[in-house]
RNA sequence: GCGCGCUUAGCUCAGGGGUAGAGCACAUCCUUCACACGGAUGGGGUCGUAGGUUCAAAUCCUACAGCGCGCACCA
């Protein structure tokens, strides 16, 4: 069954003494090394095997690693390593993102903290030479990281998303999606980050409920000196930026202002009132002041009305109104005080409430963004249908599937995506524009494309030839406009035939968090659609969230996110994986305790000691069982369940059931092998053992725990890879980790009867155990142990059976008869009687037995009753009425027993 | 407001029309020659609430409540 080893490995083994507890840190490292000087995670484009792919989700290149990360990349690296092991042609791509907001802002802050500078005293060039310095200098610490994990990623393929041929890959697909009029450029209102000084896509605002203030003015009308309109409003700062007052056109109590106009107190000016449907009658006063320039909706409004815009921010979020002196120059929540205390002092705030609304927050700089209107690139999406079909038809399958209607959902409402940020740290637009134009329009900024003559502008991968007489515009784009690409650009160079492309694409699995639905899978889609011809992955498993013990999410402020390399310094990597991994559901959301990595610890340290106690039980060469007929129940009991194992993970693979693979995986091995079959066979490693016996123990051994080493290698890489090579289940210069799964069962006939066999004795020895823990007995050796009408083949068995109840002997003998009140067990093997020789407290017992019998009497007296039910017992399938009665049946010989026990003690 | 999900033992979670499950924690015992990161035994739950379907509901259905997450122009 198994091969001969090579005597090196035989070696090996007999040369080292095992420490008692697994130390994992330097095995890891080990093995981590020993695989990327084998070359086991590149992938071979040319290979004839069936492709298996996964491109990461690029972390940002400036990161460090959390336990999100952690989840993700094991789900991973356990399907790569999976698919190695069914035999297929593995590809799992790496790489990072340059994260545009995020790394250009760390570096400002650096920049700002160390020199006292901004990017603007250094230069655009300057200051990129200086964020290449720090991507250079941490951008491969997150990978570091991973590789820590035991990522099985084909690093030699690793991708950033500013390398030169992925940004070629960018710039063409701007310049194409222009080419085709899906991208333009125009003043909209968008989400302004007045900190990062740039726009936002509607993705990148977190809505977020605040405590805040109603506030309620009035406005005087013009021609009626003394009346009054009532408004309220959240955001009495943008007074300044009023052209109307809205009022819906059923409102009657307003219907006769509409087309008057009242006074807007600073700076004094008269504006009309307007009447609007948007205008809810219900909240506040029913009046809305129009801010055209600082509300979305305000904004539409002012569309529709042809009103006038007013801007009365700078970019960074300050009051720019100089016929308003005192607002003039004040941050936007100092101006909301201070225009509210002005409005106090004029007589004209009538009331402040405390109100709960919700605001739109920069998802990266965590202040309120600033509706804003602004000179944005902007996206109509390519292939919305085609995406939007591929889930609903399941060519993409989802999992959970829920997700595919939060998807469907948005593509549905999609809106265009603003696609260029006033950053300097990303790709650069590739658009120019001739010099003399754009002096002629002051600039950019006012630069709409109705401007534009054809000759005007420039949209190209390569700048115009004479470059000098062209201005490039100074935006880049959002990170997501390059993220969007990954699965097809990391694969190929623009423009060339790619081996890794045609092999590996589209991707089988992609596994992310249900958050960027929106920023990357569901556009991930459209761009696969639109320029790699196709969809860019089969399935989407989206992991859980991951959360601390009150449920509330990591956060780096809250202090409450565990660093996982102090995890993996502590509880090993492996610990790591397999303890998340067994926490890990299927849907909801993960409750993270460190006690769980704890046990994932503590579960490579009892595999690992189950291969010591084999080592030191001998160093005998495994050994070929000839005939699995002449086994032990227990041995072909174990074999058995090591197929079935098998079988079931085939099964939960296919369903991305990792938390139930873990969970079989740790049962089985703790359960099954060690609490069972390890206990049972040790007669057999005994010096008084057969040299069969002991043969066909150790044979057995080593057939089942070096299939199961491959079953875990996925979950748990570095300490199956270790306890193959040190057992010798693998060959000179093998890996476990990409050894192909066996075909073949080791168990090939009907193991039912030693199955049951086995499972019997394991019972009756639990049993037996029972009951000498209810007499106190638990540590006595000497308990004895009588079976009445036992089965032929237990004969062959007391040894064992007495060995794990650690009983003083276990005899045969239908013939006994006890003394009544003797304790005995109803077992699988017959009634086992457990002579007490006097030694139990006769008072305790009695009382014990009193309780007992109160016991089953309730359960006697509802069985009865179940099955005095005539409708019960007329339509209920007669095999549950027949385990009913078989129940009942139970339940008094039960009773008479114990009767009887009670009766012996008087 | 709409949608989705969750609610089972002290904790974290499986399960799913026919006698309530696991791991941890807890209690008692055991330092027995693989493992105290261990072994044995045990206590502990009217499966969120209220109705309905059914011979039978923790499981299916309907409401409701609590929590969480999306989406939404209510200032």
């Amino acid at each position: 069954m198994l091969d001969k080893r090579g005597s090196a490995w035989h070696a090996l083994r007999l040369m080292s003494e095992l420490p008692k507890a697994y130390e994992p840190q330097a095995v890891e490292a080990k093995w981590y090394a020993a695989w990327l000087d084998g070359k086991c995670f590149e992938a071979d484009a040319a290979s004839a095997k069936e492709a298996y792919s996964i491109v990461i989700p690029p972390p940002n290149v400036t990161g460090i690693l959390h336990l999100g990360h952690v989840l993700n990349n094991v789900l991973q690296d356990i399907l790569a390593r999976r698919a190695r092991q069914e035999g297929r042609e593995v590809l799992w791509l790496p790489g990072t993102d340059h994260a545009g907001i995020a790394t250009q802002a760390k570096v400002e802050r650096e920049l700002r903290e160390k020199e006292g500078k901004t990017r603007r005293d250094l230069g655009r060039e300057a200051f990129l030479e200086r964020v290449w310095d720090f991507k250079n200098a941490h951008g491969d610490i997150i990978i570091r990281q991973l590789k820590r994990l035991g990522c099985s990623c084909d690093w030699s393929r690793e991708r950033f998303t500013m390398d030169e041929a992925y940004s070629n890959w960018v710039s063409h697909v701007f310049v194409e999606l222009f080419k085709k009029g899906l991208i333009y450029r125009g003043k909209r209102m968008v989400n302004w980050c007045p900190v990062s000084l740039t726009a936002l896509s509607d993705e990148e605002v977190v809505m977020t409920p605040q405590r805040s203030k109603l506030y309620f003015m009035r406005y005087e009308v013009v021609d009626a000196p003394g009346e009054s309109l009532e408004i309220s409003t959240t955001r009495p700062e943008t007074l300044m930026g009023d052209v109307a007052v809205a009022v819906n056109p059923k409102d009657k109590r307003f219907s006769k202002y509409i087309g008057r106009r009242v006074r807007r107190p600073f700076p004094e000016a008269e504006i009309p009132v307007i009447a609007d449907d948007h205008v809810d009658m219900e909240f506040g006063t029913g009046a809305l002041k129009i801010t055209p320039a600082h509300d979305k909706a305000d904004f539409e409004i002012g569309v529709r009305h042809g009103l006038e815009i007013i801007d009365v921010f700078t970019p960074d979020g300050h009051v720019d109104c100089p016929g308003c002196p005192d607002l003039h120059g004040l941050e936007r929540f100092e101006a909301r005080k201070k225009a509210a205390a002005k409005l106090e002092e004029m007589g004209l705030l009538l009331k402040v409430e405390e109100y709960e609304n919700n605001v739109g927050f920069s998802e990266r700089a965590h202040v309120p963004v600033e509706p804003r209107i602004s000179m944005q690139w902007f996206l109509k999406y390519p292939c919305v249908k085609e995406a939007a079909d591929a889930v609903a038809n399941g060519d993409i399958r989802f999992r959970p599937e829920r997700w595919a209607k939060t998807y469907a959902h948005w593509m549905d409402n999609l809106q265009d995506w603003c696609i260029s940020r006033q950053l300097w740290w990303g790709h650069r637009i590739p658009v120019w524009y001739r010099a003399e134009k754009l002096e002629a329009l002051k600039g950019a900024e006012s630069l709409d494309m109705s401007d534009l003559a054809q000759g005007d502008i420039h949209v190209g991968t390569e700048p115009p030839a004479d470059a000098e007489n062209w201005v490039r515009d100074e935006d880049v784009m959002d990170t997501w406009f390059s993220s969007w690409l990954w699965p097809f650009a990391t694969m190929s160079d623009l423009g060339e035939d790619s081996a890794t492309l045609r092999k590996f694409y589209p991707t089988t699995d992609l596994v992310t968090g249900p958050d960027i639905i929106f920023f990357w899978v569901a556009r991930m889609i459209m761009a696969g659609f639109e320029f790699a011809g196709g969809l860019p992955f089969r399935n989407v498993y989206f992991t859980a969230i991951i959360r601390d013990l009150q449920g509330r999410k990591m956060s780096k402020s809250l202090g409450n996110s565990p660093d996982p390399i102090d995890l993996m310094d502590k509880y090993g990597a492996d610990g790591l994986r397999f303890g998340l991994m067994r926490i890990a559901p299927v849907g909801s959301d993960i409750r993270f305790d460190e006690a769980q990595i704890e046990e994932g610890r503590n579960f490579a340290n009892k595999l690992y000691n189950a291969c010591r106690f084999r080592q030191m039980a001998g160093s005998d060469q495994c050994r070929v069982i000839s005939d699995q007929k002449e086994l032990p129940p227990y041995h072909t009991d174990i074999m058995a369940k090591l197929d079935e194992l098998g079988t079931d993970l085939g099964a939960a693979y296919e369903e991305y059931r990792f938390g139930e693979i873990a969970h079989r995986l740790y049962e089985f091995l703790w359960n099954e092998f060690c609490d069972k079959f390890l206990e049972a066979v040790k007669l057999d490693l005994r010096e008084s053992a057969t040299a069969d016996a002991r043969e066909r123990t150790l044979g057995t051994f080593d057939a089942v725990m070096a299939r199961y080493l491959q079953l875990l290698s996925p979950y748990m890489p570095h300490i199956a890879e270790e306890l193959s090579v040190r057992m010798g289940y693998v060959g000179d210069g093998e890996f476990v980790m990409d050894k192909p799964l066996p075909d073949a069962p080791l168990i090939d006939f009907d193991a039912a009867d030693a199955q049951a066999r086995a499972a019997a004795v394991y019972e009756t020895a639990g049993r037996l155990r029972n009951l000498k823990a209810e007499y106190k007995l638990s540590t006595r050796k000497d308990v004895r142990f009588v079976v009445k009408g036992a089965p032929d083949w237990l004969a062959g068995e007391t040894a064992v059976l007495s060995l794990l109840v650690g009983a003083g002997g276990i005899v045969l003998d239908d013939a006994v008869s006890a003394p009544k009140g003797t304790p005995a067990a109803l077992t699988p093997v017959g009634e086992v009687i457990m002579p007490l020789e006097g030694l139990v407290d006769v008072e305790a017992e009695r009382a014990r037995l009193g309780k007992e019998i109160e016991k089953i009497r309730a359960e006697i007296a509802k069985s009865e009753g179940k099955l005095g039910n005539a409708s019960f017992v007329d339509r209920a399938p007669s095999a549950v009425v027949a385990q009913e009665r078989e129940r009942l049946t139970e339940w008094q010989s039960k009773l008479t027993q114990l009767s009887e026990m009670l009766g012996g003690l008087e």
